[in-house]
Formats: structure tokens, sequence, C-alpha cells
DNA sequence: GCTCCCTTTTTGTGATCACATCATGCGGCG
DNA sequence: CGCCGCATGATGTGATCACAAAAAGGGAGC
């Protein structure tokens, strides 16, 4: 089996269409379904070991998060292309929407969330020292997420929820090496030092300048002309 | 029969789920499901005249926009309940959401989409001084969606169209009265000298004024203790 | 008259099946 | 040797059915 899809089981109240979305959801998250990897409902239905039905939801929902995309006349589904403009267009949106929340974050932080904010911070530096990217990723990720969840507009977090799904898989894929990662942490602390001292526009600064950098690495690796092996792998 | 639901029917390559979407959610936006109204799988099927399957895809997704919920343990689903503080949260994200689609537009509308837009505006006006809620809300939507769409950035534009979605059925309900729309036409009017003279700063300050403007009134409503009769209205 | 419990109905979830459509591969013909 | 056509398989869509859980309704007991 070249997939990284493995079987989910129903439990208690859970039901298998929610298990089997954050399932996937999380697969593309992390990158583990490749682009250009087809998805087709039996394949992954008999992966995760389930019917059509609970994975027929999971995919459309998926599809109208922009997390997926029908691709081969809607035949199959498979993660939508990110192009160069399509993510300046992501990051623009990001530095509104994530600046807002970090902005709204600072005037209202408990010190106990600083506290937790500064040890994913800590886990990011650790893991940029050590040159561990999926580790980097996902405490990244940590990181901002405890900042927007101090915020209190659910909605917010998850339109920005929304936005990570869909670079996910690349920034995955494509991730700048050991110094890039180092040189991005000045500016986390400074966002760490921001919300410490309850400065709103600060906080809402460092979030536009980590953003920013750390959108110039993907942009050059998404205009750097793709290799040549690609549309590989099956699901099933 | 008491829902405004009424049925569709399968053409050429369209599929029934999604002209079950497309219906439901119209019926959304305009206001025409009340809060309240409780919405069955069955019971949409049969008033659409199609099987469970095609609506219950569409009310899942709707659903994961945000444009329904599951209400009653999750057994019925229904419009999300909007409390002051929710639509305050939608307000300040509108704001930097469409004050940035504002301002890339202004920086590369064509003079055909400015004039497009003015249209928009004069039938507000005609709308605001007439009285016509129904034609007011219209016309304000096309307005607003022409100038966001003249940014292009799909991404932006189908996460604006989600945030009105959530506030359609109760600015359909507790539309203010005619003194306050016209009140509210010289933000508009503003906006569209600041597009024909391409200020992109401009562009976003107006329609953040327009914004707070028309959220006031919506606020001071939803603040309002609710009328006793609720929880009325059936689907089938 | 009110409350509690049991029966009936309704509802969402998931599985299986039927069907039209599209891709694919194989064989024959030029 | 290359190209076209047909047949076979794969795929998404939609319908129907089975099942468990939750809601609703009614009747008996206090």
């Amino acid at each position: 089996m070249d997939t990284a899809i493995s079987a989910i089981t129903a439990t208690d109240g859970v039901t298998l269409q929610r298990r089997a979305y954050d399932e996937l959801r999380r697969l593309i998250m992390q990158g583990l379904i490749a682009p250009g990897q087809k998805l087709s409902i039996r394949g992954a239905a008999h992966a995760l070991g389930v019917s059509m039905m609970p994975v027929r939801a999971a995919l459309q929902r998926l599809e109208s998060e922009g997390a997926l995309v029908g691709r081969g006349g809607k035949r199959v589904m498979g993660i939508p292309d990110l192009t160069a403009d399509a993510y300046r267009e992501i990051r623009a949106i990001r530095v509104e929407l994530e600046g807002l929340a970090a902005e709204r974050a600072a005037g209202q932080v408990t010190d106990a969330q600083v506290a937790a904010t500064t040890a994913h911070c800590v886990r990011m530096q650790a893991a940029a020292e050590a040159g561990d990217r999926a580790e980097y990723i996902a405490a990244n990720w940590d990181f901002h997420l405890s900042i927007y969840q101090a915020c209190g507009m659910p909605t917010l977090v998850a339109m920005i929820e929304g936005l990570w799904i869909r670079v996910g898989p690349y920034v995955a894929t494509m991730m700048p090496d050991r110094d890039a990662l180092i040189r991005s942490m000045p500016a986390h602390w400074d966002i760490v030092a921001a919300l410490k001292a309850r400065d709103g526009r600060a906080a809402r600064a460092g979030i536009a300048s980590d953003i920013g950098t750390s959108g110039a690495t993907l942009i050059a690796a998404l205009e750097r002309p793709r290799a040549a092996g690609k549309r590989r792998g099956q699901a099933k």
C-alpha cells in the first residue's frame, strides 16, 4: 500500500464521517498526501476500511473548504495546485486575519496563555537548531494557534485554519533549510515580547513580519519550475 | 406547506446536490428560512422533491460553512443563533477582509467595473428612498460584490461570502427603517468616489465606515430582547 | 391535575445497489 | 509500425434500505 491512509474504526458517539474527515484532514495538513496524488472515493474508503458514504461526505467537505479539488474533469480529487499568485493572495489574507487575531489577543491574553505560547516558541527554537522540520512545523502551528485562540474569536480561528490547510501540503513538502528556520526565530520572539507587553500594534506587526519572511521562502520554491516526476502515487 | 422551499429538477450536467445547495443557500441568504425553523433531511428532501442523499450533502456543506448548525443534540438543523458578540466578531473580520478587497480593487479597477458599481449604488439609492428593503438588500450585496470581485482574489471573495451568509438571515429579518437606509447612502457614495479616484486607503476607510454604521443598527436589534413567539415553523 | 414511564414515530448514519459517464487498454485495420 | 474503434473496467451520483438513538405522544398511577 503506497498511501499513508490507515484504517479508522467506529468509536462511541463519533460518526465515521467525522473520523474520516479528521484523518484525511490531518494527512493533508501534514503533507502526507502528495500534490498530484489521486484520491478516489472507493480507494480512500477501502484504505480507511469503511464504505463509500462517510468518505464521500468527508471528501466533499474538504473540497468545500478548498483543501481538495476535483481533478481530471471532477472525476477524482487531489491537492489543489498552489500557484505563486494564489499563495500571494492567501498571504495577504493571512496578514489581515492573523494580524487581527494577534492584536486582539495581546489585549486580553492571560499570563498562563503567554507561558504556553512561550513554551511553543522554545520548542520551535529547539527544532530549528536541530534542523527537525516536522517538529518545527508542528511547533509553529501550535505557537500561532495558541495566540489566536487567546483572542476569543472562534469564527476567526476557524477561518485561519482554513487558510493554513491550503498551504499545509506545500510547506510540508518544500520546507526551507535549517538556516532559514533559525533566521525565522527572532520574528517569533518579537511576537512573544509583544504579547508579554500587551502591545497589540506590535503583535500585529510581528505576525505580519513573520508571514512575510516565511512566505518569501515558499514563493521562491513555488516559482521554481517543478520537478519532472509529477502525477505519481495512487490511493489504493 | 409552510415553507418557502420549492422543488428542484435535474438539469443537464448540474448535480442534484449542487442544485439543492444553491437553493437552500439562496433561501438562507434571503432570510426565507426563519431562525428557529427546523430543517430535517427528510423534510427538506421531500420539499425539494428529491431523495435524502443530495439534500444531506447540501445540508452538511452548509453546516461546515456555518450557514446552518445542528440543533437539539445535532438531531435537526437550523439557522445558528446570532448573538451580539458573535456579530461583533464577524464585523471585525469583515472590516479586515472587505477593507483589503476594496483597497486592492481600487488599485486595479477598470472604468467598466466602476460604472457597474455606480449603477448598483444608484439602485440602492432608489430602493432606500422608496423604502424597498428587499431591493435595498439585493442591491447592497451586488454593490459590495462588484467591488470585491474587481480585486482578482477569488479566495478572499469566497471568504467574504461565507461571512455574509451568516448574517443574511438576520439582516433580512431585522432590517432598519427607511431613514436608516437613506442615512447609509453617503458612505456608499464615498466608496464609489474612492474607486473613481483609485484611492485604496479611502476605499478601505469607506468600507470600514459602512460596516460600522450598518452594524450598529443590527447590534441594537440583536441586543433587544427577542420576541416571545419563537421556535416556530416546520419544513415539511 | 401533574408526573413518570412506556410505546410509537421521527431522524441521522451508514451500507448496498443501479446507472450514466469517462478513462483505459487491447485488438484489428490501414 | 501507427492509429482508430470498441469493449471492459472504474468512478461519481443518487436511490433505497436497515438500524440505533432520540424525541414525542399518550396513558396509568399518585
